[in-house]
DNA sequence: GTTGAGCGTT
């Protein structure tokens, strides 16, 4: 299950937002999405958990206190299904 | 050197 993550501290790196959700369990993968080109943080990102674990992150993660900031945590939109090529439209 | 609700790149 994916993980939307929101009101992070602009400092927040990838790294640092696997280690947050590996206080609940195993992280399968941890991202946070960063302005192309200047590597600043959007303030937000995904963490992909399995299912259990997942909805005991968004009980346990979301309103946690990070760099002075309580995390949004709810369950992730599924984005477009898999391009096997470059967008084509 | 800035900003603050949200849904991303394979």
């Amino acid at each position: 299950m994916r993980l939307h993550v929101g009101n992070l501290p602009w400092k927040v790196r990838d790294g640092e937002l696997q280690e947050l959700f590996e206080s609940v369990g195993p992280v399968i993968s941890a991202r946070v999405i960063t302005d192309h080109g200047t590597n600043r943080s959007r303030g937000f990102g995904f963490v992909e958990m399995e299912d259990d674990l997942a909805r005991q992150a968004i009980e346990k993660m979301n309103g946690h206190e990070v760099g002075g900031r309580p995390l949004r945590v709810s369950e992730a939109q599924q984005r477009e299904p898999r391009a096997k090529a470059s967008s084509r439209w």
